[in-house]
DNA sequence: TCATTAAATTGTT
DNA sequence: AACAATTTAATGA
């Protein structure tokens, strides 16, 4: 997944439009490279475009009134957002940061609602977006109640794959354990230690500066 | 290319 | 939250 052509072909709505009609949604969005810690989108900005992650990797994430950071999800190669702000015309309420050097696409607004107009596989592709997030976001809830540290940190890490709304996530996560404990609201202590057993379980590996996933199907079954 | 230093990350208390 | 150990990146010979 290197530009917006790879990126658009990969997509399963991109195969039925018409070839000047993809055409031209190549020719209206835009694309940007972020450096590690640049942010993507503002917090409070004017929602302008659906914003799509060629290469790399950024997170949604804000800063409570006293400074402490919370992320909530992080998107990688291949992956949307920002579809929900786009249609209720609102605000934007999260700051996308790159967490390292990410290819970012936004497709304006215009060409947005042109493609709900005309492409029902588009209109498919959105809905199916809308409800693998939502899901997404009822199991955070669910494992926040209900489960342990450990399997917090393994179903964070497994949402990250969803092949649904990640396409293109491969398998080493440049994730440092201090953003895996904003990622899954822990401690970075705890998320060391959780990463650990987690090792010892053979479910991922430690690397340097991130994490290498071995066992995806564990870490989303993984309850304590 | 190798050695030294600085910065970032990790493991532990 | 703070510390020490480890790894990577950067710099210059």
């Amino acid at each position: 997944m290197q530009t917006l052509a790879t990126m658009l072909r990969a997509t399963p709505w991109a195969g039925t439009l018409a070839p000047a009609d993809l055409a031209r949604v190549e020719t209206e969005t835009l694309v940007r490279v972020c450096p590690p810690g640049a942010l993507v989108c503002r917090k409070g900005e004017a929602v302008e475009a659906w914003v799509g992650v060629i290469d790399g990797l950024v997170k949604m994430a804000i800063v409570s009134p006293e400074g402490k950071p919370t992320s909530f999800v992080g998107v990688g190669s291949g992956g949307w957002f920002g579809e929900g702000s786009l249609l209720k015309d609102e605000p934007r309420r999260y700051d996308i940061v790159a967490l390292r050097e990410s290819a970012v696409a936004y497709m304006p607004r215009a060409t947005f609602l042109w493609l709900l107009d005309t492409s029902m596989s588009f209109n498919r592709f959105i809905i199916t977006q809308l409800n693998e997030r939502l899901g997404q976001f009822i199991g955070m809830v669910e494992h926040d109640r209900l489960l342990g540290p450990e399997a917090r940190v393994a179903h964070c890490l497994a949402a990250m794959f969803n092949p649904v709304l990640y396409p293109g996530v491969r398998p080493s996560l440049p994730f440092s354990q201090e953003e895996i404990a904003h990622l899954a609201g822990l401690s970075r202590q705890r998320a060391n230690q959780a990463l650990q057993r987690l090792e010892q379980g053979g479910l991922l590996r430690i690397d340097y500066g991130g994490i290498t996933v071995r066992d995806l199907e564990g870490l989303r079954r993984y309850e304590d």
